[in-house]
RNA sequence: GCCGGGGUGGCGAAACUGGCAGACGCACGGGACUUAAAAUCCCGAGACCCGCAAGGGUCGUGUGGGUUCGAUCCCCACCCCCGGCACCA
């Protein structure tokens, strides 16, 4: 019998693992396959528990999925492009390529010492010109669909990063990666056209049925589709009209007056024929610059003022004002609105403070219309049209359909459904990113660069200043270039692709990881796609997870995969704090898994990792958990050493292993150990395979042990039990080889089975063993325990019943009273009700 | 404001279909072993009350109500916490 050593096992494993290549799969048409994954790694440099939980959690899963005779492809690499590589580079001179790669050799090793079984020949980085060359081939593909396009536009920019930011990547006004607040610049920009999908998307949602509910009403929300009508209103003294976008174009008979957004076109005509047109630019560019600082106060004073001119309101042919408001957004709708004071808040208080007129168009269905003058807030509740015409009298929903219908007929309008959603802006001005395969022909206008010029490499920059455009233009090599159509002198685009693009298909290129003519076989892609189990941090929910799903309808569309839905089941892992806080290398609270792992060896702190709460929950990092890990797995330890060794008495052959046991013969302590252990290979499957649940299967497993020590103390010395402990020993380690693996693979090697765990595979549950001879049952009298009975399992409700009223606690109770109702729950409860 | 998820011992948590609340662990206390300590093994432990004790009783899953023989679980109202969205017409 010897000590623990998890440090000596983790050496030793590991090198056995990286030897015989155990984690390298090929595809098998004959086994089922199973795609695990964890979320890619940003390489900062060092990995710290927090983002090592998420590997743990997919490497549970992977190994067990294994055992159970899957075929499982459980890959890793890097999303290496991006900002701060690029901005580390501007203040310490090394080249983002030279960091980049360091870190991913230093966090590789980190990874590889937590013994996460990942098939690490399918290892990629998006930042090696065989990976990024598929972005580039693939933007292409999506340039010539029309998916890929490029158009002038506002966009949000960062004055720090000095790049274009997505809509996505705005939080609260400020840029998501630093802090600072976002700035507007109009740019000739990439975009994809992620909205043709927008419908694809929202009704996709409901078919992912193993994805958190929280992540699929984030999706959803940002989609954000919303069905209304289209109407034009016509401007009354001069040429042309006004486009809205309404939801309630039910109460367009009480749309008094129109509100345009500060961005909108037609507000510089209206500049040029004001009074004082100095005065109204004054207003409307003081909106624009209010709109950025009112996102990140949360509120601002809603205002405006009127341009002078008047629309017609195309139903009541009245003349209303026009007015440009602040909180009118230009990027939503047609950025032009109906105001109808009566039932929307915002018009009605901005009506309110300016004076313009109410109108009462819609009465509650069960009461009379509001008094105008009574008035405090506005109705925006469907009902029935009041004063609307023609219309007066309809529900609010069958007013919508002919108004839209009449609207439509009249050549003014339509039903349209609009999105929240915008088209994703993928142009970045920096040099860390996929170079966008295009050139700028003054002859040809924009061109590809052909699939057999593929890829455009990044160029060696040699200085990183920070400042001005884009590095690659400042590169002439680069810049200058024949065009491929004409052959005339040509310049390439010199903007790069976000890194959110590198992201949107790593997963298929995984399924075939060095091909060098496609991104990706689709026969592979078929074998091993979707994602059946992709786990990672919830801070993706709506980011990478929409722009995934994008892409996969992409690729579905270009006939390279089979699937509209790239993952099926989805795990948001909860954040790992320390001191309350998230880890952050600013904050000084990371806790390093090397340092962790020198201490109590690898298996420790993933069993902690598992066992402190369910993976989606946030978890702070304690010590002493660690120690009681670490201390349980040497208890594990030491008891199957005791059994192998025959210190615990009985002292078995290896081949003692293959004879059945004979379920009779054995005593009741023996029999309530076997049912203990096929009762916990029960709980363990369903908990890390169904339930997902990894602490409550290490709960279960910790069960086993402690009744297994009793078992041991007891002190029985008989064949039997020694088979009834080498059973459930076999199944324990076995069981806790996905989470433990170091430890129990040295203990299958051991203790058998034979030819160890690599040969081995997941213990099968038999219910006949689990099942008790006899159940303890509880009896309550009105509600309140009073006693249990022993019965066995299968007893009929009448003899429990029995049983029940004879148990003395019981009787106690009941004594003296009328049993007026006894209410049996089968094998669970008896009820009586007495008085 | 809207949407989603939560609130259970000193702490992390469990309770799977409405059926013994607190499994499992951390921290703690007691015992065994030891010259001693550590380690290990065993035992204890929701709160309050009665009892010398064995034991018994009452209360208890954010608050108040409801449904039910029975509610951490279902329903209604409310409080608090976390996350997301937030002038989206």
């Amino acid at each position: 019998m010897s000590d623990y050593h998890p440090q000596d096992l983790d050496r030793k494993w590991q090198a056995r693992w990286a030897e015989s290549q155990a984690f390298e799969v090929t595809e098998d048409p004959a086994r089922p396959k199973f795609y695990c994954l964890e979320m890619f790694a940003y390489p900062s440099g060092h990995a710290h528990v927090g983002h090592v939980r998420n590997y743990i959690i997919g490497d549970v899963v992977a190994r067990l999925k294994r055992l159970q005779g899957f075929n499982v492809l459980h890959p890793f690499g890097w999303d290496a492009f991006g900002l701060p590589a690029e901005n580390a580079a501007i203040k310490s001179g090394i080249h983002p390529e030279t960091s980049t790669l360091d870190n991913i050799a230093h966090m590789k090793g980190q990874l590889q010492r937590l013994g996460i079984s990942y098939a690490w020949g399918r290892e990629l980085a998006t930042c090696l010109p065989d990976y990024y060359r598929w972005n580039q081939w693939l933007f292409t593909r999506m340039f010539e669909r029309g998916l890929a396009y490029r158009r002038r536009s506002t966009v949000n920019w960062c004055p720090v990063d000095h790049t274009v930011l997505a809509n996505e990547q705005v939080v609260d006004g400020a840029c998501w990666r630093c802090g600072t607040p976002v700035e507007q610049q109009d740019l000739e920009q990439w975009f994809f056209r992620i909205t043709a999908y927008a419908d694809d998307l929202l009704s996709g949602a409901d078919r992912l049925t193993e994805w958190p509910d929280k992540v699929l009403t984030m999706q959803r929300n940002w989609i954000g589709r919303s069905e209304g009508a289209r109407v034009t209103f016509a401007l009354a003294d001069l040429p042309g009209g006004i486009d809205v976008f309404t939801t309630r174009i039910d109460t367009i008979f009480g749309a008094t007056f129109v509100l345009l957004g500060p961005e909108h076109g037609l507000v510089q005509t209206f500049a040029d024929l004001a009074d004082d047109p100095q005065a109204f630019r004054e207003q409307v560019s003081r909106f624009r610059g209010q709109d950025r600082a009112g996102r990140v106060s949360g509120a601002v004073e809603k205002e405006g003022f009127f341009t002078g001119q008047f629309a017609v309101n195309p139903f009541t042919g009245e003349r209303v004002p026009i007015w440009v408001a602040n909180f009118v957004l230009g990027e939503y709708g047609t950025g032009a609105v109906m105001a109808v004071p009566f039932g929307d808040q915002r018009d009605f208080e901005f009506a309110r403070k300016y004076n313009l007129p109410i109108r009462v168009v819609i009465r509650p269905a069960d009461g009379e219309a509001p008094d105008v003058d009574r008035m405090t807030e506005a109705h925006a509740d469907d009902g029935f049209l009041v004063d609307s015409g023609a219309y007066t009298g309809l529900s609010s929903a069958e007013a919508r359909r002919r108004l839209s219908n009449q609207a439509e007929g009249r050549g003014i309008g339509e039903a349209t459904v609009q999105f929240r959603l915008k088209d994703w802006g993928i142009s970045r001005q920096r040099y860390w990113g996929t170079p966008i395969p295009m050139i700028h022909c003054p002859q040809c206008g924009v061109v590809p660069v052909p699939d057999d010029q593929l890829p455009v490499v990044l160029p060696k920059v040699a200085q990183f200043t920070g400042r001005g455009d884009s590095p690659l233009a400042s590169i002439p090599e680069f810049v200058n270039v024949a065009c491929p159509r004409c052959g005339g002198a040509a310049r390439r685009e010199t903007d790069t692709m976000d890194t959110f693009v590198d992201s949107s298909w790593y997963f298929y290129r995984f399924a075939d990881a060095h091909n060098d003519r496609l991104p990706f076989d689709p026969k592979k892609a078929a074998y091993w796609c979707p994602v059946d189990f992709y786990s990672g941090g919830v801070e993706h929910a709506i980011l990478h997870l929409i722009y995934s799903r994008f892409f996969a309808r992409v690729f579905r569309d270009l006939g390279m995969v089979d699937h509209s839905e790239p993952f099926t089941h989805l795990l948001t892992q909860g954040m790992v704090l320390k001191d309350g806080a998230v880890m952050s290398k600013s904050k000084g609270n990371v806790v390093d898994p090397d340092t962790m792992v020198q201490k109590v060896g690898a298996d420790a702190l993933r069993l902690y990792v598992m066992f402190v709460a369910p993976p989606e929950k946030e978890v702070e990092w304690t010590d002493s958990g660690l120690d009681g890990s670490f201390r349980w797995l040497a208890r594990v330890w030491r008891l199957a050493e005791q059994w192998r060794t025959g210190a615990a008495g009985g002292g078995t052959e290896a081949s003692d292993a293959t004879r059945p046991v004979d379920q009779a013969a054995l005593s009741p302590d023996e029999r309530a150990i076997r049912r203990k252990t096929h009762d916990t290979i029960r709980r363990v499957t369903q908990d890390i395979d169904v339930r997902k649940q990894l602490n409550t299967a290490v709960s279960a497993m910790m069960e086993l042990v402690n009744d297994l020590y009793l078992f041991t103390d007891k002190g029985t010395r008989t064949p039997q039990a020694s088979l009834v402990a080498r059973e459930a020993v076999e199944s324990l380690v076995l069981m806790l080889s996905p989470c433990a693996p170091h430890t129990a693979d040295e203990l299958g090697e051991r203790y058998g089975p034979q030819g160890g765990l690599a040969a081995a595979t997941w213990p099968v549950y038999d219910p006949e063993v689990a099942r008790a001879e006899e159940v303890v049952i509880p009896v309550q009298v009105n509600g309140k325990l009073r006693g249990r009975i022993t019965a066995p399992p299968d007893a009929s409700d009448a003899e429990l019943e029995t049983l029940a009223l004879a148990e003395p606690g019981v009787r106690g109770h009941v004594d003296g009273k009328t049993v007026k109702k006894v209410v049996v729950a089968k094998g669970r409860l008896v009820s009586i009700v007495a008085g």
